[in-house]
DNA sequence: ACGTGAACCGGACTGTGGTCCGGTTGCTCG
DNA sequence: CGAGCAACCGGACCACAGTCCGGTTCACGT
């Protein structure tokens, strides 16, 4: 990617010279603003460097390409429904049955969607399947797997996962929402029953 | 687009002027040697313009975008793949149960990802959801679809042909493949599998 | 306080996708 | 057969993602 030992904090890294760290603050800073007053797809890497006040070669070396600036914006937002999902309240946290937790978590994914779709898309465009590598990815992989495990044993939760985080895909979402004006609605309705239908429990 | 009031023919034009099949037919032979060759991700336009004997700005003009381009060589290579679907030999074609078709269907579009893989991927790898405008998605949306209200009437097809279009995404393939090696039975399997279930029909 | 070197900075540079427009070519119609 | 014009051509041009490297700055040990 780019030369240096430095790991990439995404955050706040152990050892972060304090430059470093007020450019890196800097530079979140400026996308945020950018992002929201233009939209995403409209600012470059060069515009936010500008308006953060700092080199070009700085942006990229703290977060490797745009797609890793978009993700690192992306964790603060995420977090958030990330807790949710490990110790918040049922049925999206622990405690309701596998099948609840499913479909709670279709639904917050796909409201999350709604609300940062433009910056979700463009995380996840930038070839080669780096999205599928990124820890928010890895973390809903998981959660689906998990899950899936509980309610359905018969069957092969690593794929199946896979196969329900697709539909939840930003660009198919923005595809679905604009291009066919699909409402929010039938996605959701849609993807509880196609829940429902996997696990093997009655349609609502 | 570009200026011009050609509809971008993809295969042959009504009206076509001699020199402008001449050199389409050129840059198609030269891409699809080039790809041969070095791979579709190391071949940039201006190579294949060069490798065609023409102007970059005739490449753009013909097919819009890479992506345009690469859809084009793709029409050929799937047009066999879709007349299979319409009048080939069960279960692919008609004759059998919408379930084996739904099936085969996946098997045949997996087997796809695996031969062409990599133009796949190409195409769809060009932001702003222009892959699921194209020929080819919308026809397998329309079977997929169609076979749905088939075989499980209280179904929204609609919904649910995207829902099953989407983990044959040629990214997720080529990551589940190359990333997490996965076999390609097992996806076969989970496909399948996942068919079934949501058609309602019990666990070969 | 100060020397040292690793980490960091910035902006010039490269390669590529995509656009533009002045000049050219091949159809069509008289 | 010739003229006229729309369609077409090509390569210069632009914007942008991503790289590189010489100069600078911070942190730490003495």
């Amino acid at each position: 990617m780019l030369h240096g030992p430095r790991p990439l904090p995404l955050t706040s890294a152990p050892c972060e010279r304090a430059d470093a760290a007020r450019n890196r603050r800097r530079i979140v800073a400026a996308a945020e603003r950018l992002f929201a007053e233009r939209g995403v797809a409209a600012v470059s890497m060069e515009a936010i460097a500008g308006e953060a006040g700092v080199g070009k070669g700085t942006v990229f070396r703290r977060f490797g390409d745009r797609a890793g600036l978009v993700h690192a914006l992306l964790d603060t937002h995420e977090r958030e429904f990330q807790e949710a999902l490990i110790r918040g309240e049922p049925p999206l946290g622990p405690g309701a049955p596998p099948l609840d937790r499913l479909i709670a978590f279709g639904r917050g994914v796909i409201d999350e969607l709604e609300t940062h779709g433009e910056i979700l898309l463009a995380a996840e465009t930038s070839g080669r399947w780096v999205r599928f590598d990124h820890r928010v990815y890895a973390f809903y992989r998981t959660h689906v797997a998990m899950l899936l495990r509980a309610a359905a044993p018969g069957l092969d939760a690593d794929y199946t996962a896979e196969a329900l985080l697709a539909p939840l895909g930003a660009e198919l979402h923005s595809y679905l929402r604009q291009a066919r004006e699909m409402p929010i609605e039938q996605i959701a309705r849609g993807y509880e029953d196609l829940v429902r239908r996997i696990v093997g429990a009655p349609t609502a």
